[in-house]
DNA sequence: CGCAAGTTCTGATCTGGATCATCCCATGGA
DNA sequence: TCCATGGGATGATCCAGATCAGAACTTGCG
């Protein structure tokens, strides 16, 4: 237990559930969350049909979110950045209904569920944050349901890279240049398409100057074009109100 | 207020809200519930941008939630039967981030939001109830993105109907023959097809007599061979765990 | 009842993205 | 340093489902 760091330091106290508490009530979310070691890539944090028992918060790392169907096909249902939580799907039926993945170093917060609701059920900030986390990630799927019904492959790669970028605006970091921790094929499953369709788009971008890309190295250069062809506003995970 | 019946009486307080509560605390939600006047097909519940201060139960009858983006496309986000509840999406937002219109005659129950949050701090089963629901809602859009990004025309109807008759089902209807309340259109754009699609693809059932269907009078007659096409069990939005 | 408007069905044609098939490149381990 | 391996790029072809165009129902209203 708080084997490294505490909720107050953390950089992500603006991003994460301690956006939900007062700065003196903050010690008793400290008290319940504990800190994992780090998992290295391709390792699975919880797996589809494991027993839930806590929320996981991302420290540093990222990780996707994989539903698998009984004849084998994956779906990638999402990614995770730093801050983001894991697992709130899984509350109801008391198991996993996706695996989560990392895709690079990761290391995460463990935050176990009895507790967390403890909490909510004394501290009405926190408990309205966490329902508004909630309804932050039920928002942000229809939307990416909208993006999947409606698009297409140019435009909701457009939007898919919009996203990533407000992202991590929202992480303190620059909007314009950052790496992709996915691969093509993940992110390809993602948005409903094949990875050698993501990887022509790449290049169709590139070609009309809208971004530069070596391998995972990502820069846009043309947000607004970009914007354009995404056509719609791609709300992303994380967004804060 | 409680101009028709109280929850205590109302036939789908085995669906609803009221599951969250013992007996003995139910006056409590029939205290804040406010029961509206019906609304008829094609009337607006609320409308996309509009403010959010209440959730909404629907009572009887149906409706749609439909998000508009910019340029004018539309995506039916889903389908909300009796006892299922409508509004999680806007907490976080403060606003609402599709519109609800009704499919047919409904009535609705209006919770307003602060009066239910209130109630969870006080009642834990109510509250773990209420978050249960959140997150059946959020497993169930990622099971719905996985057959929007992974499954065919035929799958996906399959997988459609098959949700549906699970619904009815958990309403005490019979399983195997309903009535769509939603029009062709309506199940095309939410499935991500078109609507000369999905209705060959209902002339096709019929003509492999996995269903009858006249106009909107739906009967499944071979439900395994419609599970086996669907190939993924399409976890539907009210089933309860 | 009878007409108009909406909904559903069906056919013909077209096309975006999947599929199949290589090839190339970056990375890391021996 | 070299090779092995997994990721990524690119070309050729194909096809499921979109699009376009009407015809046939169904519904509701004057």
């Amino acid at each position: 237990m708080h084997a490294s760091g505490s909720c107050d330091q953390c950089s992500l106290k603006l991003l994460c559930l301690p956006v939900g508490l007062p700065e003196n009530d903050l010690w008793q979310l400290d008290e319940i969350v504990q800190r994992r070691r780090p998992i290295t890539k391709g390792q699975v944090l919880f797996r589809m049909g494991a027993p839930f028992a806590s929320v996981f918060a991302v420290r540093t790392g990222s990780l996707k979110t994989v539903l698998l169907s009984d004849d084998g096909t994956e779906q990638v249902t999402g990614f995770a950045l730093a801050g983001e939580l894991l697992g709130l799907d899984a509350i109801n039926e008391g198991e996993h209904p996706v695996s989560a993945v990392a895709l690079e170093s990761t290391s995460v917060c463990e935050i176990p569920f009895d507790k967390l609701d403890a909490l909510a059920g004394q501290l009405p900030s926190f408990r309205q944050h966490f329902m508004r986390t909630m309804s932050r990630e039920i928002a942000s799927d229809e939307s990416l349901l909208a993006l999947l019904g409606q698009r297409n492959a140019e435009q909701r790669l457009a939007a898919f890279l919009l996203s990533l970028s407000t992202r991590f605006r929202a992480r303190g970091l620059v909007a314009d240049r950052f790496s992709l921790s996915m691969s093509r094929a993940d992110i390809a499953n993602h948005l409903g398409l094949t990875q050698e369709t993501i990887s022509r788009l790449f290049t169709q971008f590139r070609k009309q100057g809208l971004i530069e890309i070596h391998t995972r190295d990502l820069r846009l250069l043309d947000m607004d074009s970009l914007h354009r062809i995404a056509g719609i506003r791609f709300v992303p995970l994380s967004q804060t109100a």
